[in-house]
DNA sequence: AAGACGAAAGTGGTTGA
DNA sequence: TCAACAACTTTCGTCTT
């Protein structure tokens, strides 16, 4: 799957798709096309050989996303069954009889969990293969009985949140508590306890991830935004980073970029996408320059120049 | 007046005895 | 399990632009 669209900005043609943040962003400057982009091609991604043979299906689409997996209908209640003609009525009341058997406490829990990650999902932007990777490691959850005694909200904030950990999409634990309306600590601690119980392995948060969401929030250049990626990454080379906020890396990285491309933003308005305090960016902006000596002469020369 | 700076005190999470 | 600890937050007063 080849774009042949020439980034607007450099000319170059090394545009890269990223299904995971539903972006296209230019390899060559950073500039991010469009970052509401969701949804392109098959719904699913192969991972690995396992979860792909699970998935492969031929025939009208299995998803995890409704209850029933798409199958199935809702037979009418009483009321309406009565009103039928007797031959019809007899053949509903067993059908209803055969759906009760069915209708067990997990699948009326998924009904519950699942209408809810619709309402997330859509409020996140998330592309349908993400949703329906939510969905499968739900289903799995509660196989598992993993949501008996827990509130299924909270469970299924924690299992968003887990799925995207693992596929490296930027949203922060206060935007999940936000869409779920559970609180930022309960997230967290679900995402511990589902990530723990299903064996899900996560690696800390690359602040990298962050800076092209913020650039395009800020409204900032795309040199700007690549520049930011450039300092990121020789304060990982430092291990200025560890132990440390990656969303305070990246707003640092972008407060600093901004300067010596000459779009300063206030360390407010940088604090306020990156959803970090003032004093955070301050910290980390200090940090950055204290331990990285070309961002020291890369700032003077731009203070010089205007 | 707005922005940047930093001190002080409080919070929640991690770590190591 | 508890205490020490580092990072982050909130608040606020003081400098700088």
């Amino acid at each position: 799957m080849k774009e042949i669209i020439k980034c607007p900005e450099c000319g170059e043609s090394q545009l890269q798709r990223n299904k995971e943040k539903g972006e296209v962003l230019c390899k060559a400057c950073g500039l991010v096309l469009d970052d509401k982009m969701v949804d392109f091609g098959q719904e699913w991604k192969e991972y690995d050989s396992e979860s792909a043979e699970k998935r492969r299906r031929t025939g009208a689409p299995l998803t995890y996303t409704q209850d029933d997996r798409g199958l199935g209908t809702e037979i009418g209640r009483k009321q309406d069954i009565y009103r039928l003609a007797g031959k019809n009525k007899h053949k509903f009341q067993r059908l209803r009889l055969w759906q009760r058997r069915v209708s067990t406490a997990i699948e009326a829990n998924l009904r519950l969990a699942l209408s809810e990650l619709k309402r997330i999902s859509s409020l996140l932007n998330l592309p349908n293969y993400v949703e329906e990777e939510i969905a499968r490691i739900y289903t799995e959850a509660i196989h598992k009985g993993l949501v008996r005694g827990h509130s299924t909200e909270a469970v299924v904030s924690g299992v968003v949140y887990a799925v995207l950990r693992m596929y490296d999409i930027p949203r922060t634990l206060n935007e999940v508590s936000e869409v779920t309306g559970i609180d930022k600590k309960r997230v967290a601690k679900n995402f511990k306890y589902v990530s723990r119980n299903l064996n899900i392995r996560t690696l800390p948060i690359d602040p990298i991830n962050y800076i092209s969401r913020f650039a395009s929030e800020l409204a900032l250049d795309a040199k700007t935004q690549t520049k930011a990626v450039d300092i990121v990454q020789k304060a990982i080379q430092k291990e200025i980073t560890s132990g440390r906020s990656p969303k305070g890396i990246a707003a640092g990285a972008l407060y600093i970029a901004s300067k010596i491309n000459n779009e300063k933003k206030t360390q407010a308005e940088i604090a306020k996408v990156a959803d970090v305090t003032e004093v955070t960016v301050r910290n980390s902006y200090k940090e950055l320059t204290n331990r990285l000596d070309f961002l020291r002469i890369e700032l003077q020369a731009a203070q010089a120049a205007s």
